[in-house]
DNA sequence: AGCACGCCGACT
DNA sequence: GTCGGCGTGCTC
């Protein structure tokens, strides 16, 4: 019965999430091409999944299962396909976890739809007066609502459904499709500098000549956001779609009202928090191309857009764009490699670049456009470094005499101050005075924090929490635990002491839950509610406080300590920004920074405002010691709950790792941290020069010796840190 | 990713 | 003696 000679016709299908694939089905009576969303069975099941091409032929035809159906989706462009396709090379995942980014709004459910009526094939048996009237309505050919039609007609439900009865108007399943608005290029020309037109003239003019990658470079208020917003007006104008890339959803807000300002309308709006409906509305509007723009975060760039035009990545440097969880890619990156292969221009813009970006701008390889800071706008506030090891603030106390007479004096003025600790809670280490114990978290290779508020001790890692112990679990000596350094919680303790009349805030995640708590603290300090704000990160961007004239960085040191290369560039990214808060508006501000080593680059840099000086001389170290961008890095962490397996396994990798000319491989090394949640962490290292195909290296390596089913394997090209 | 199969502790 | 714990492995 079964003949060899015929061939099924089979595709391969690619199926999104943690199954392997693709796999070949039958393509059963279907029409198919690549894109195409399918239903398919596997094992009992049936899952969506996208054709990817022709069947491979590795399974027999006898063992194929049959394509299912065809799912009412717009197929996915192919463009789209070969971006994930190369993504998933890239960054060394299976295709199915990155098709799974593509793929994870269309999936939201079907359309809803709803029951509209039109004319029909058949006349009515008996006509009336009233049935004349609706017929009348008919004949231009529209679909309406049963209501509608009663309400355009001039007659009753009664009559509609009478002549729906009769087969005079048949039902139409019609999608409930609320199209987004349209912006309008034209809605309000914002006042641009000669400095910011030409910029923005630059910007179009790249519109015509395909995929170029430029280096938007101007300090906080030098118009940015206006220059840019020119470039998408000429999109629009020429009916293209484009994408803005925002680094995080707490900032999609105020950006939106900016947008609207100038265009009249919000755009698409698309990120973690856009749940359902929403979702694949949007989805299917990139996909038809009623999405003109969107503005989201990181998934955002794996919309199925029907035609983009123009990519603008904002505030570029920032690590909130690196994935670290499940396919590890840095967004920015990713955008880069899709403006490619859709020939069309990428747009970066931050004040603080980040080095691998600036290095590519002086290169050459992509293009600089500088924004002169405008006239009238205090850009920098005066930074003065506090050295701690001469100015040192009292026992057990963290704010300085020189810090403390600059709040009291801001109060005098009535004027706000912004003490900023990127650490949440009380005390990030609690330890024994007595036997020098430290209480560490059981699942983690980590201190447990203490948070007064909800008097508990707390993992940052993994969660887990336990009350501050009487007695040393160690020595068991009785009240000997004693709080060490300091948490946001712990300045407002201090604060509150010195001013016990001053307004105090905290805004930090575990005091603001999410976005819109988030935005009305930062609503409070703007409108003058708070006298003395203390923040961690969260209040390093974004908002605007036109009273705020000085800001105290408890310890501009955090952070600069292990061995991450990059850990300088940030720290100085967050001083530039943090410091950047102060004297926005008329006044003048200034901003303190606490430090143990003033004498360093990074600091000079900062209370210089020399931004270039220390970018110089950061990306000298860099390529002196062949880190990127003048060398690549990819690290592969190994994890597992079997201590002496991983460490067998990690052996044998190791001896296995390729030799290869340009290539070195470390480790394995415990990660940094070593235990996490639990697993035992460790990690290589493989650090090669910069035209070196690192992912081919890391495939070979890890096809001759896969994981066992106990380790999970987590390669990250690129890290951002080596955590 | 699901969902089965499979081999060891507390229940009717 | 079974019900069920989740470890391991397969899905075209």
């Amino acid at each position: 019965m079964d003949d060899s000679r015929v061939t099924v016709q089979s595709v391969s299908v690619l199926l999104p999430g943690g199954a392997p694939g693709p796999f070949d089905y039958a393509k059963g009576g279907h029409d198919l091409k690549r894109g195409d969303v399918v239903a398919v069975p596997l094992g009992r099941r049936e899952v969506t999944g996208v054709v990817w091409g022709p069947g491979t032929g590795e399974v027999g035809h006898n063992r194929l299962k049959a394509v299912s159906g065809l799912l009412d989706l717009p197929p996915l462009p192919s463009l789209i396909c070969d971006f994930v396709d190369w993504m998933a090379g890239y960054t060394v995942s299976p295709k199915g976890n990155v098709l799974a980014l593509a793929l994870r709004s269309a999936e939201a459910g079907p359309q809803k739809t709803k029951l509209l009526f039109r004319r029909g094939a058949l006349e009515p048996a008996r006509m009336t007066p009233a049935r004349q009237k609706v017929l009348a309505v008919a004949s231009d050919g529209l679909a309406r609502s049963m209501a509608e039609w009663a309400e355009m007609a001039g007659v009753s439900t009664a009559t509609v459904k009478g002549l729906i009865d009769a087969g005079a108007l048949e039902g139409v399943e019609v999608p409930v499709f609320r199209a987004p608005p349209d912006p309008d290029p034209e809605h309000m020309h914002l006042q641009l500098s000669p400095a910011q037109r030409g910029v923005a003239d630059d910007l179009i003019a790249a519109l015509d000549s395909g995929f170029s990658a430029t280096l938007l470079d101007g300090v906080t208020g030098s118009g940015k956001t206006e220059t840019y917003f020119e470039a998408v007006a000429e999109v629009l104008r020429r009916g293209g779609q484009a994408l803005i890339l925002l680094p995080e959803i707490a900032l999609t807000h105020q950006f939106m009202d900016r947008f609207e300002a100038r265009f009249g309308c919000r755009p698409c709006e698309y990120h973690s928090d856009v749940k359902g409906p929403e979702r694949s509305r949007v989805w299917r509007a990139a996909s038809d191309g009623s999405a003109r723009v969107v503005v989201g975060a990181r998934s955002s760039l794996f919309l199925p857009y029907a035609d983009l035009k123009l990519i603008i990545v904002d505030e570029e440097h920032d690590s909130a764009f690196k994935q670290e969880e499940g396919v590890i890619y840095h967004a920015r990156d990713m955008a880069v490699m899709r403006a490619r292969m859709g020939d069309f221009p990428i747009v970066m813009a931050s004040a603080t670049p980040s080095l691998e970006t600036w290095v590519n701008a002086q290169h050459g390889r992509y293009r600089h456009l500088t924004l002169p800071a405008r006239f009238g706008v205090a850009v920098m506030p005066e930074v003065r470094l506090v050295d701690l090891r001469r100015d040192r603030p009292p026992s057990q106390r963290f704010l300085s005499p020189p810090l403390e007479a600059a709040i009291e004096e801001t109060l005098q003025r009535k004027e706000q101050t912004l003490l900023f600790l990127n650490r949440r809670g009380y005390a990030p280490l609690n330890i024994c005075h007595e036997c020098g114990h430290r209480i560490e978290c059981p699942n983690c290779s980590a201190w447990l924090v203490e948070h007064r508020f909800r008097s508990k001790l707390t993992c940052h890692h993994c969660g887990y929490e336990r009350p501050k112990p009487h007695a040393c679990p160690q020595c068991g000596t009785a009240n000997s635990i004693a709080s060490s350094g300091p948490g946001v919680e712990r300045i407002a303790e201090e604060v509150t002491h010195l001013w016990p009349e001053a307004r105090v805030a905290i805004a930090s995640s575990d005091v603001l839950h999410g976005p819109t708590q988030t935005q009305e603290a930062l609503a409070s300090m703007a409108e003058g509610g708070i006298d003395i704000l203390i923040g961690t990160q969260i209040v390093a961007k974004g908002h605007n406080f036109p009273n705020l004239t000085l800001v105290g960085v408890v310890d501009a040191d955090l952070g600069l300590s292990g061995g991450d290369p990059r850990a300088r560039e940030r720290t100085f990214q967050l001083l530039h920004q943090v410091a950047g808060r102060a004297g926005r508006a008329e006044k003048p501000g200034r901003a303190l920074l606490q430090t143990h080593q003033p004498e360093d680059r990074l600091m000079q840099a900062i209370a210089a405002g020399d931004r270039d000086a220390f970018l110089t001389l950061e990306a000298e170290d860099r390529e002196r010691l062949g880190f990127p961008p003048f060398g690549r890095f990819a690290a592969l962490i190994l994890s597992s709950a079997d201590e002496a397996l991983l460490e067998a396994y990690a052996r044998d990798l190791a001896a296995a790792a390729p030799l290869a000319e340009g290539c070195t491989v470390w480790g394995p090394a415990p990660a940094l941290m070593a235990r996490l949640r639990g697993r035992t962490r460790l990690r290589f290292l493989v650090k090669t020069q910069r035209n070196f195909r690192i992912q081919d290296f890391v495939r070979a390596w890890l096809a001759a010796l896969p994981p066992p089913g106990k380790v999970r394997l987590i390669v990250d090209i690129d890290p951002q840190s080596f955590l």
